[in-house]
DNA sequence: CCTAACGTTCAA
DNA sequence: TTGAACGTTAGG
């Protein structure tokens, strides 16, 4: 009673103190009155737009927006750096898709590249995909320095096609070619995951850590028991219930976690088991040769 | 034991 | 098709 009675009235308490919206908004200006309950889930209202009955979906249309307005500075960089690193820039037509729709390159269109491609999976196309994730990030932007940050989880980084869906794929910087051996990602129905020590050496985030824990022992789980969250997608990574939604409101009987924090790997319906990308020769696709 | 949350069922 | 309710599982 304590958890989730506490948690509503934390919901009241910070309700006015939510001046900023938490998507794109640069909130962790602002101070925000934290409820945790037992898992450290912070109970609060996400945002003012929330009150405003937005549908997530204009939620996140919102977001992306901004999100592409945001990133078309690094875009245009990394789009120099493109051509600085010999990758050939299309100018006009191409030039456009680079800015907007590199931006646009939400996570989950990422993986239905990745995933979803009815012949298999080709080796370039894949590169391309991780590549062009890798340039999405930002230039340096101290702000959106967030990995493991206590923050609510997706702030800035909330934005679908913001590199924080990737945090690792930015290291490389811009124009940095993706430093990740393509052996180090694990293939499953769920999405992409980097293998097992792969994120811990890379960002040393122990909520990543504990993120591809939760990864093996779903994978180890083979099927029919419960998945877990990814832990990588934005609602993954946030980290406060919004006590709008349904979901919230019908904590007690519903059972179910805040609307805007189930994991988008959730969302999808499961695949039977884990998924062999196959090559149009029907042979299994391999990273190697 | 308690809470969180996924999966399933069923009604609207 | 969507959302609510319930059963169930997992973790602390």
């Amino acid at each position: 009673m304590s958890a989730s009675g506490g948690s509503m009235e934390g919901s009241r308490a910070v309700e006015d103190e939510e001046a900023q919206d938490s998507c794109c908004g640069d909130e962790d200006t602002s101070p925000v009155v934290e409820r945790r309950n037992r898992s450290g889930i912070i109970s609060a209202p996400l945002s003012k737009s929330l009150k405003r009955s937005r549908a997530l979906s204009q939620y996140i249309a919102t977001c992306s927006a901004a999100a592409v307005a945001s990133v078309a500075n690094a875009n245009r960089l990394a789009q120099s750096s493109m051509v600085a690193t010999g990758v050939k820039a299309h100018p006009t037509a191409s030039q456009h898709r680079s800015q907007v729709g590199y931006a646009k390159l939400d996570r989950g269109a990422l993986m239905s590249g990745l995933l979803d491609s009815p012949s298999g999976l080709h080796l370039a196309q894949a590169a391309e995909l991780l590549r062009r994730a890798g340039m999405l990030l930002p230039v340096s932007d101290p702000s959106n320095v967030s990995v493991g940050g206590d923050m609510e989880a997706v702030s800035a980084s909330d934005s679908l096609g913001s590199v924080m869906d990737f945090p690792l794929f930015g290291n490389g910087g811009v124009g940095g070619s993706f430093p990740y051996h393509p052996g180090l990602f694990i293939m499953t129905p769920a999405g992409v995951f980097l293998a097992d020590g792969a994120l811990s050496h890379v960002t040393g985030a122990s909520e990543h850590q504990q993120t591809q824990n939760e990864i093996s022992s779903a994978i180890s789980a083979n099927g029919k028991k419960k998945r877990k969250r990814c832990g990588l997608c934005p609602p993954c990574r946030r980290r406060i219930n919004c006590e709008q939604c349904s979901s919230c409101r019908n904590r007690k009987t519903g059972h179910q976690i805040c609307k805007f924090r189930k994991c988008e790997e959730l969302k999808k319906k499961p695949a039977g088991g884990l998924e062999k990308v196959m090559l149009p020769t029907g042979a299994p696709f391999r990273w190697f040769p």
